[in-house]
Parts: C-alpha cells; structure tokens; sequence
DNA sequence: TTTATTTTGCAACAAAGTTGCATCTGTGTA
DNA sequence: TACACAGATGCAACTTTGTTGCAAAATAAA
C-alpha cells in the first residue's frame, strides 16, 4: 500500500509529503468517490483545510483523480485510472449514486454510449451520472 | 409574456409576486440556464439574496425548473417542460455546456440514451452532461 | 550536511448558502 | 371595497465553502 502510493507521487513527480500520503491513501482505502468535506473529516486534526483543497488541486492536474459531477451540486472526487496524466483526462465512465448508501462509484466497466447531437453542436466530453440503488443496496 | 407567467404562477398555487414574476421572465427571456448569480446580477439591487435563493427553491420543488450538474460543479437551472410537477421531475434529456460562449442549454429534442448496468444495480434518473462548442460557436 | 525548491499552516478574506424573526403583501372572504 | 390571514420578503446574523499572500517548515537534490 504504502510502496504503491510512494510511486504513484513519484511517477507524478511529486514530493511525498504526509497530506498526500494520507488523501491517497484514504482514496486507495474504498471503492468509491470523496468529498472534501470527507476527506477533510477523515484526516481528522491533522491537516490544514487549505493544503487539502491544494492537495485535490494538484491531484486533479495530475490525473491522479477527477471530479465527478452530482445532481444535488455536490463536488467529488474520485481516483483516476492509469491512463489519465497531466492534462489529459480520459475518465469516459459512468458514475453511479445511491440514493440509498448515499455513496458514489466508478463504473469503470460501463463506458459513456454515443450520443447523436443537434446539427453544429461540436462535444469535447460527456458526462453520465446515474441515480439509482446500487448492488448493495438493492439486495435485501 | 406576463399572462403566460401569471398562468405557471397560478397552476402551481403560487402566489404572483415580484421576485417570482421576474425570475420567470429571466428564464422565459433566453433559450439558456442560468446560474444563481446570473439572476442575482439582472435583477440587479431589486431583490435580497435570500428571496431569490427561496424562489428557486420554490420552483425546484413544483417542477418549474430543473437544476443541472457541470463539470465544474458551479449550479445551473432550467426551466421544465410541461410534464413536470410537484414532486415529479421528467427532465430526460440531454445538457450542453458551451465552453466557448459558457452558455448552457437544455437540448430537449435529445433523449438520453438507455445505459446497460452491471447486475444489481437499479436506476431512478440518468443525467447526461455534454461540453463542447455549441451551434452558435462552430459557425465561423 | 547544505541548499534550493516545494509544501504547509496561518490569518485574513470573499463567496455561497442557511436560519429566525419581524414586517409586509397577495389573496380569498365578508 | 375592506379585512384577516397565510405566505412571502428583507434583514441580520451566522455557517460553510473556497481563495490568497506570506512566513515557516519539510522535502529532494547536490
Ligand atoms: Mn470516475
Ligand atoms: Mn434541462
Ligand atoms: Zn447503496
Ligand atoms: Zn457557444
């Protein structure tokens, strides 16, 4: 776990600093998409909010992780896989929320279907979020 | 203009004040979303803060408009269709964010398309967000 | 170990959103 | 038309969220 972090901060050319260790490590420690407020509740009094909001920033940039729009406007974020980098994103997955864990994920499986746009529309990206039940929730 | 507000007004039970009146006509005066800061600016020093944060409140709730998600997370609201209610949104289609022009637009004649997800899990609501250049940018 | 470069924490601030309450206004009724 | 009442508004105070500049601390390289 630890070595796993220490490379990817390294193949980022990052220095390993205590505040990425631990964001990371909190991403690396579930499945599913953080909030800063999480994030920042789950480091508890170790860290400073600024260096967490700095943190994600610079993680973003990176392609370490992207943020994941949600219909209530709420902002997460979650890890990227190997083939994002600085300045390149290609998360073109599905996003899941459960309306009824409250938890978000990654369907890295389900890629975004095509989508025939109007005469002159030109898309850069597209992005799905599914509302629903999620397959822990919908067994019981 | 000012009967078609009155009659959305008075179909959801609402009574027709200022604030509501002119909400409606910001929204009915461009084909766009806006943002909560758009309608705090063009309504100018007319309305407190608070009201308008109330009214689209209000709206959301009786189906009036709809809220949607960016990929910068900033807010954005549109208004509904007819067959939308209170408690009942069936907003299906597709958003377009114009990273051009920074226009948003509901693309109402674009349905979103029907997404295989993995065993167990259930949708409610699927919302497609789309950048890119819009028909107004790609012309020129 | 020393040094140069980043990163961090702190303070101060700005923006965004919420809540309680007194006052005002729109609407239905007399 | 006048009245009463529910609901809408404005204001103040507050919370939460996000940003910026700068000095101190930590990291990585020499
Ligand atoms: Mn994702
Ligand atoms: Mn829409
Ligand atoms: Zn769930
Ligand atoms: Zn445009």
């Amino acid at each position: 776990m630890q070595e796993a972090i220490q490379e990817i901060l390294k193949k980022n050319q990052l220095s390993v600093t205590g505040s990425r260790v631990k964001i990371l490590e909190l991403f690396l420690d579930q499945p599913g998409a953080l909030a800063h407020g999480d994030i920042e509740r789950k480091t508890g009094e170790k860290f400073d909010r600024v260096t967490v909001y700095r943190t994600l920033q610079v993680f973003l940039n990176k392609g370490i992780i992207h943020s994941i729009p949600t219909a209530d406007n709420s902002v997460l974020y979650a890890l990227c896989k190997d083939d994002c980098g600085e300045g390149h994103h290609h998360d073109n997955h599905v996003h899941f929320v459960c309306d009824k864990c409250g938890n978000t994920v990654c369907l890295d499986e389900v890629t975004v279907p095509a989508i025939r746009l109007p005469r002159g529309y030109k898309f850069s990206q597209v992005q799905v979020v599914i509302n629903g039940k999620c397959k822990d929730c919908t067994r019981e």
